[in-house]
RNA sequence: CGGGCUGUAGCGCAGUGGUUUAGCGUACCGGUCUGGGGGACCGGGGGUCGGCGGUUCAAAUCCGCCCAGCCCGACCA
């Protein structure tokens, strides 16, 4: 055992920091809180960004690039932003060796800029709407870090949009949150609820945050995406207004929406077992690993065969002949299992005398052997199999810890216990939400769409008042 | 930021005041054999003990500060 990883069972931490280090996705760098993001990592995120571009240019937004250094002052227009953001932000003071006369912040998130060339560009209701995204690192000073799910510096996208009427906005924000939701259960296999957050909960400047919200193995749950109305806020914070259509002065609607490499980590916690690395198959950078087995009068060639199907998979799959020498196919097995890799061929002599390889699944780790002929086909077969069994089995899983709770008591005893989702009528009070959270540990992850009927004729589990929604209760990320 | 644990070769560890050049496993390099689930043997290279400062005739070992990681807490899109 070269490199053992932590079962789950034992530390489901120790196992996480195994996977990620494991399976090469980032190393720690020398200042605290901060990763490297190596290839094996890297090359996730780059097929998150390709996948999620195409969903926004698909929406019709398109990309731009606002600068890191962002004036303090400007971050101290919008009240509630402020608060919520300069306890975390670095600030440069110094520049070409002399003070700077303000002090700059590096960005924590970029509405301030991005909303004060937003007043350069908006005139009239004919420059609306305005839908712009970039890719960009964001700098929060954060206590407590963790590999890809809390770094200081993190890369994500942020989209910022501005519309000429609040429900043009409302359905911006949801439209996004959407494409979050597809993008998650569709691309990363990890179903995701969706709905509001409560005021405790939601984005320093908004007045609507909505998130999509996914279960990790240890039963917690991990916010992956977020979109945010942003009311008029930001437009009254940087005076942007547009003529209307009938010739009135307005403010500005807005709205702002994210994921970051943080959807790498909940990628790693939903998936990955206690040999490495799983990744759905439309996100891994390799979908197929080939490991030729051959003794020394073989190996020619055994070699000759893997690379003919090499080049053959090549038109199809992203695929790699792993024709190292040194180690041994156990070894080799071991290793593309801790990176991932959805499908391994091993091919040796015998399945060459029938003309054959055989096909291992990482998921179950399931064997079968397949005609040459009949690989491409079957292998195209068995991704999809993969990726659609991953999201049942993430599901399935979500589904036997989500609890419908009634009491307080109930509710106490099941975040001691296992813990999970816990769905629960809720007044709607700060105070009752404050008190779960002191006493479980639990917050409200998500007031679910439709929550409120629900609700009605229900109480409170907290306060035996009358409930207004029905919450989703989870210790979290 | 508070409490706990930890930091000795790439990784995992032993050594916890003096015992001659700091050890073991593994990985690494060269070679021979091997090869269907983390191979075997032979021969090699690599660390100054997280950093800085102190105590001492003598420090990996004792003390202080700092840095980093993990866990718990406070905080937190």
């Amino acid at each position: 055992m070269a490199e053992r990883i932590t079962p789950r069972a034992e530390s489901y931490s120790d196992w996480y920091v195994d996977v990620v280090l494991g399976a090469e996705l980032a190393d720690y760098s020398p200042v605290k809180g901060t990763m490297v993001i190596r290839p094996r990592g890297y090359a996730i995120w780059e097929r998150m960004q390709s996948a999620l571009d195409s969903m926004f240019k698909e929406t019709g937004h398109q990309n731009a690039y606002f600068p890191l250094l962002i004036p303090e002052s400007f971050l101290k227009k919008e009240a509630e932003h402020v608060e919520g953001f300069a306890p975390e932000c670095a600030v440069v003071t110094h520049g070409g060796g002399e003070e700077l006369e303000e002090p700059l912040v590096i960005r924590p998130t970029s509405e301030t800029i991005i909303w004060s060339m937003y007043k350069k560009w908006i005139q009239s209701y004919r420059d609306l709407p305005l839908l712009i995204n970039q890719w960009a690192n964001v700098l929060r000073w954060e206590k407590r870090t963790r590999l890809f799910l809390r770094t200081t510096e993190f890369l994500w996208q942020e989209g910022h949009t501005a519309h000429a009427t609040a429900e043009e906005a409302q359905e911006e924000t949801l439209r996004m949150l959407d494409v979050y939701r597809r993008f998650a259960e569709e691309y990363m296999a990890v179903p995701v609820l969706t709905g509001v957050k409560t005021e405790a909960e939601k984005f320093a400047g908004a007045i609507n945050t909505y998130a999509i919200e996914a279960m990790m193995q240890d039963r917690r749950a991990l916010q992956a995406g977020t979109s945010h109305f942003l009311g008029q806020n930001f437009a009254k914070a940087f005076d942007v207004t547009f003529q209307t259509a009938a010739g009135e002065l307005d403010y500005v609607w807005a709205t702002s929406w994210g994921v970051s490499t943080r959807l790498v980590g909940a990628l790693i916690m939903a998936h990955s077992d206690d040999k490495g690395l799983v990744i759905p198959p439309r996100l891994a950078p390799t979908e197929v690993a080939i490991v030729p087995i051959f003794k020394n009068q073989t190996k020619a060639e055994v070699l000759a065969y893997a690379d003919t199907l090499h080049q053959e998979l090549k038109k199809q799959f992203r695929v790699v002949l792993d024709s190292d020498e040194n180690n041994s196919p156990g070894w080799k097995f071991s290793q593309w299992e801790m990176y991932g890799v959805p499908i391994r061929i091993e091919c040796g002599p015998k399945d060459m005398q029938s003309n054959q390889v055989v096909l291992v699944r990482r998921d179950t780790g399931e064997k079968e052997a397949v005609a040459v002929s009949a690989a491409p086909q079957r292998i195209g077969e068995l991704l999809q199999d993969i990726q659609k069994a991953l999201f049942d089995r993430a599901l399935a899983f979500r589904e036997a810890n989500t609890r419908d709770i009634e009491s307080y008591d109930e509710l106490v005893a099941f975040f001691e216990a296992d813990g999970g989702f816990a769905r629960a009528a809720w007044s709607g009070s700060p105070e009752a939400e404050a008190r779960i959270k002191t006493e479980t540990k639990a917050t409200i992850r998500v007031l679910p769409f439709g929550n409120e009927q629900e609700a009605e004729g229900k109480r409170c589990v907290v306060t035996g008042e009358p409930a207004r929604h029905m919450a989703v209760f989870a210790k979290s990320y």
